[in-house]
DNA sequence: GAAAAAAGTTAGCCAAGGCTAAGACATTGT
DNA sequence: ACAATGTCTTAGCCTTGGCTAACTTTTTTC
């Protein structure tokens, strides 16, 4: 027996119950959606970084930030590179295509969003990197508009 | 060359900087970890609300839920088993072992915490529900106090 | 109670993201 | 200039988390 579910009941007020069927497996669909965008944008997010700061982006320095092996490296560029996001000659620094520049950009900035909110919310400084790290890929527009409202209207500075 | 890197430059006003390196790689580690870990809570969780809302957890209404196929909750289901979260007979309905158990309501309460921090800064409640999904796996403890102390300080109601 | 439908499992495929080991290329030092 | 060192790549392995197709078991329906 299917234990009579309590089914279709659409009250506003049942927020901790299931959500119905469709929008559950969008929720989901989501987050499996993200996962596969995370690591190229971080790899992406950590190149235009090296560059910015560190003038070029080598493979050691990745695997030594990433604590991955060179080969991991290696292999994930190789990614990068066929979708457009890398450009490199053999055994050179890495650099971004115009579309790995615009993604860095939106990764940079969505991340230091996080990251400021959060600072702002009065999470210590560590962990506050450490969330960010993995909180912001799953961050929508909305969400990061709000944030930013958020911080805006409470950091002191 | 390796372009002068600014290097040890311990500037606590440096906060946009790359971050020293054994930081870094904590932080990618700790997303890392989570990742291992984010599959079998968001299970776990799902089958604690199946029983708790519909009587029974079947794999069927897993599938459903999680919109993939059911040979895929199959596999996923036999890894739960043998980390000893889940007991269950072939064909059966799936229930969860106290490790299970524990986990479920743990993961079931950081996600009510995140969800409803969501919504009181207020974000609209599907973009809640997306978002919830995906950044409950990566929010300390220490970043669940604070989302929770800001609830209660701006909850209306 | 037997046929049809639904639920669950198994086998075999694929891509991603790790690893180690081995070899190729580049830079540096003497 | 060439040997040593360091950097990068390749090959081959593993696990995870998807899929389809084919099969078995259970449930429902007539």
């Amino acid at each position: 027996m299917t234990a009579s579910p309590p089914d279709s009941t659409p009250d506003p007020h049942m927020s901790d119950a299931l959500p119905p069927c469709e929008q559950h497996v969008r929720q989901y669909a989501a987050v499996r959606n993200a996962h596969e965008t995370e690591l190229l944008e971080d790899y992406v997010e950590l190149i235009g970084d090296l560059l910015k700061y560190q003038g070029e982006a080598r493979s050691a320095d990745i695997a030594a930030r990433m604590g991955v092996s060179q080969a991991t490296v290696s292999k994930t560029v190789t990614r990068l590179k066929s979708q457009g996001l890398v450009d490199s000659q053999p055994y050179r620094s890495l650099f971004l295509t115009e579309k790995g520049e615009a993604m860095a950009e939106m990764a940079r900035k969505r991340h230091a969003i996080v990251l400021q909110f959060l600072r702002t919310l009065g999470v210590s400084d560590s962990t506050a990197r450490i969330d960010a790290e993995g909180m912001e890929h799953h961050v929508s527009r909305e969400t990061l508009e709000a944030m930013e409202r958020f911080t805006r209207e409470h950091c002191r500075g």
